[in-house]
DNA sequence: TATTGTTATACTCTATAACTATA
DNA sequence: TATAGTTATAGAGTATAACAATA
């Protein structure tokens, strides 16, 4: 049996989506060896570069994930010396967390090989279908 | 700090992706606990069943699994009495799968769950955004 | 030599439950 | 009561490496 025609299988969206998903996480894998970073972990720098000061709880919030799972993120991070945490002011439950310079300077090294990374995804596309892509997309999750 | 804005983060397609994905995961793992099934091992059956005689490396390339990822989902369906195994005639080195009469009792519900949450996923678009949106997707993984 | 199945192992992501401190 | 962080634990998915049997 040289190959398995998936039929009825292709027209299972969720399935589509998996695979797809699974072909960039594979490509990005490949791609950031060399930084030891995953996306997961890219996405956690990168909000907390551009906001200095979040709490876990927002950091969950934007990445759609558990409180746990942001803690086990968050204290591999710092475990590295790339986050550091602070107590914050306003609510003594929370901690507000920023960047170290280590962090910011891998930070920046991560953001051009998302750049790259990106370029790689995005050449299947033209300007109209990535804005479609994007925005059918967005409707699953939103 | 109430909310974050991704900001550019939002610009991110592997991201977007991996949200859509997560969402979709999430829905179908409430929708199939009574069932009992991940998506994976749905897929898993419904090939078996579509094309039995089946080798792992038949669900492997038709899944964008490893090997030994397939391994793991086949013995866990054959453990609880879903999948049998026999030897291929063509080919020693393969084993031909094919399903139990209680994994094609399963599957059948499974189906019918599987239309219900593709539905639910589905319910967002019209035929015209579905198709591209199939097609697009297709893009990334083929 | 290459492929198929197998096993051992490990890492990431995800989630639940229960606990403490604070609001 | 509710929220934020924490810890322990578990399951799913993924992958690599090494091995035996077969092609």
């Amino acid at each position: 049996m040289a190959r398995i025609a998936r039929g009825p299988l292709d027209t299972i969206l969720g399935l589509r989506l998996r695979r797809a998903n699974g072909a960039v996480q594979r490509h990005f894998g490949e791609h950031f060896a060399d930084l030891g970073l995953t996306q997961k972990q890219v996405s956690v720098l990168w909000l907390t570069g551009d906001h200095p000061g979040l709490a876990q709880t927002d950091l969950a919030a934007a990445l759609d994930m558990d409180r746990a799972t942001t803690m086990a993120l968050v204290h591999a991070l710092e475990k590295r010396g790339l986050m550091t945490r602070a107590p914050a002011l306003s609510d003594r439950r929370k901690i507000a967390f920023s960047l170290t310079s280590q962090g910011s300077i891998l930070l920046d090294k991560a953001k051009a090989a998302v750049d790259e990374h990106e370029d790689w995804l995005k050449r299947r596309f033209d300007a109209a279908e990535l804005a479609t892509l994007e925005e059918l997309l967005a409707r699953i999750y939103r």
